[in-house]
DNA sequence: TAGCACATGTAACTCGTTACATGATTTG
DNA sequence: CAAATCATGTAACGAGTTACATGTGCTA
């Protein structure tokens, strides 16, 4: 039974083979807003999961300039991540800094506090910009706008967590914007 | 120079001294929305914390069993947490393991698939109930109320984070429902 | 009297990051 | 020819969880 990250690996593939550079590449843009892993972590996880007969890998010389192994799912491994994926996640303890920071918000001098929120006003604008751009391109593709309905596409599972990521940015906007109302509200 | 878990400790201990265990029991409830620790983390931290000139001890014995310390933070704490929550937090990567549930969704036959939506907004409904009971008793409370303007006061640090938290469970439940109802719509 | 709350600590293990290690090909 | 990209691995370290270890006082 695989870990989280073995899981994560699955799904790209299962999408497409694809080598480890390459899954590492992945792990940042895509699926790298809500999960990431480095190349040192890729590697011997990718082992596992063939010594677990979940993946195999056959020996591709690309164009690069040394062999590379390109994975793809087996059977099993496809049915093993199904298995996973309509399990409920097990509640992992939230972790959030910031929110740390705002409770201790009261030991910081206010014009510094508005700082503070002002600059996570500003990185959770230009994400939802960034998001909302992506949602463009999804609508702007008459290939992928035709899957966007069809639950059983990859399209459509990307999308769904595409429209999380909208509404997640929305919400922290909204909630920076209201704390900042109150810190301006006691403006010297 | 502390851990993120060694700042926590100190916001615990800026808002009154605690003993080990005490920070263990606050480490569940308030703070544990966005921040948890179990003991075997807490007894060392606290340990470094003193050795660092940031927080002491003084053994107490109180109506328990055996001697306990109670911490409290020094001036040289005070200054160190205050320092550390005015900077923004280093962008960590995001986890969230049910989203990489939702980016395999299309590999989960659609019913599971509409299960494991439903349970989530279960959860969250449930979450979001707690957090405005525990609203009503901050506004019901004239002490606190009184104190929810001022962002000076320990009870505006906690409020700010309460509304975070409620506006949190508000967009997770509507993306959810967006989710579901594309689902429905591919029912049989 | 069995179990729970109190109360504090250490040890082993897992997951993840950063650094170490190597080396070819392409681009400026 | 120097730097970035391609490409794959191991080692050391840090943070966090679970399990080990100990012992008292109260309550069902």
């Amino acid at each position: 039974v695989p870990t989280t990250l073995g899981y994560a690996l699955l799904a790209l593939l299962a999408r497409q083979p694809r080598t480890g550079y390459e899954l590492r590449q992945a792990m940042r843009e895509p699926i790298g807003f809500y999960w990431t892993a480095s190349h040192s972590q890729i590697y011997p996880e990718l082992a596992r999961l063939e010594a677990a007969g979940l993946a195999r890998h056959q020996v591709v010389n690309g164009p690069g300039p040394r062999d590379t192994k390109r994975y793809r799912v087996t059977a099993t491994g496809r049915r093993a991540l199904a298995g996973w994926a309509a399990e409920p996640p097990e509640p992992g303890p939230e972790r959030d800094e910031l929110m740390l920071k705002i409770y201790a918000l009261w030991t910081v001098p206010p014009d510094q506090a508005r700082d503070l929120v002002d600059a996570q006003l500003a990185d959770h604008r230009a994400r939802l910009a960034r998001y909302e751009a992506i949602e463009a391109e999804f609508r702007g593709d008459p290939a992928e706008a035709a899957a966007l309905d069809d639950p059983r596409s990859p399209v459509f599972a990307s999308f769904a967590t595409l429209q999380c990521g909208l509404s997640y940015e929305r919400h922290r906007i909204g909630w920076c914007e209201w704390l900042l109302a109150r810190l301006a509200a006691g403006v010297s």
